[in-house]
DNA sequence: AAGTATGTCAACCGCCATCTT
DNA sequence: TAAGATGGCGGTTGACATACT
């Protein structure tokens, strides 16, 4: 294990490759193969380190190398491999024929990741960017709701109004449970007695509330609405809003996930030949306003890591 | 025309996995 | 089995080019 010695150890060059470098080098690999990249260097008259050899070979003087702008089908690749492998340039440039990790890696940090960032989607998990400014009051409420229910064992409470909510009809039927509640009953309560409940310093009557969201409202859900209504408690409903299929503002949820929409109707006549030749997947730039999200946001791997969570 | 800001990309560095002894 | 050697990978840097003021 170890590094190798630095190249200024050994009074190696370093910095670009001259012409005559690259021809040296070139010669060598075509008339030997290269060999071990190590001894390389000394037997093809090059003051450099084998390392560095073997970047120049691969990344730039191997003949199968294709240079130039990539194509949109090459982008698309990219899009596709990237959110699937993540920051795996190798396994990525493994579907790029000619093109090398280092290049793919170029354009994707100089290119499709801006790009990415300005249609507001997260180009590490290529789902769209939430926007953690536009949560904060709802962030907060729950962080003091947390606390809340920490400090003062509501969710033991919480049980208690429930269970005064329904459990006379229900227990007419169910001998074990008018027993059960029978014996809670007899247990002298800190928290409730007296049809009142222990919020941290107060005490509330329960005939104040009749459900549960009233009182996530009175312990400081910090707004007007009730809490339920400030915070997405249906993950499904989120999910949907983030895939797109509930545009209804009216929603209970109240999470907007995607970045706007925008109207591409401008857009797609001045650039159908670009969609067409991505299939109708535009990834940004000119290409970036339209009216739907880009296809691989409905890929089957973001499906299912959505779907799953829920599940 | 000159200075500055920004973008691009070749090359390097350091870490890790695998191979060899 | 341990330790060194080697190749490969991903992140980062810095020189150069281009755009902007």
């Amino acid at each position: 294990m170890g590094r190798s010695p630095s190249s200024e150890e050994n009074n190696l060059k370093k910095g670009p490759w001259t012409p005559e470098e690259d021809q040296k080098l070139t010669d060598y690999i075509q008339k030997h193969g290269h060999g071990s990249w190590r001894a390389l260097p000394k037997l093809a008259g090059l003051k450099r380190c084998g390392k560095s050899c073997r970047l120049r070979w691969t990344n730039y003087l191997r003949p199968d190398i294709k240079r130039g702008k990539f194509s949109n089908e090459e982008e698309n690749t990219i899009l596709h491999l990237h959110s699937i492998l993540g920051n795996k340039w190798s396994a990525i440039a493994a579907h790029l024929p000619g093109r090398t990790d280092n290049e793919i890696k170029n354009y994707w940090n100089t290119h499709l990741k801006k790009r990415l960032i300005q249609m507001g989607i997260d180009p590490m998990t290529h789902q769209p960017k939430t926007d953690l400014f536009s949560c904060l009051p709802q962030l907060i409420a729950l962080a003091n709701l947390k606390e809340l229910l920490e400090q003062t064992q509501l969710a033991h409470n919480l049980q208690y109004f429930n269970l005064l909510r329904q459990p006379l009809a229900i227990a007419e039927n169910n001998p074990d449970l008018a027993t059960a509640l029978n014996a809670i009953n007899q247990e002298p309560d800190p928290y409730f007695s007296n049809n009142s409940l222990q919020v941290g310093q107060e005490r509330v009557e329960m005939s104040d509330f009749f459900s549960v969201e009233n009182a996530a409202v009175a312990i400081g859900g910090g707004g007007s609405q009730p809490l339920q209504q400030q915070v997405p408690f249906d993950q499904e409903d989120v999910v949907q809003s983030q895939m797109g299929l509930i545009n209804d503002k009216s929603s209970s949820s109240t999470w907007n996930l995607l970045p706007p929409l925008m109207d591409s109707s401008a857009s797609n006549n001045t650039n159908s030949h670009e969609n067409s030749s991505t299939g109708g997947v535009s990834y940004g730039g000119e290409g970036a306003s339209s009216l739907n999200w880009p296809d691989f946001i409905f890929e089957e791997s973001f499906l299912d890591d959505n779907l799953s969570e829920i599940r």
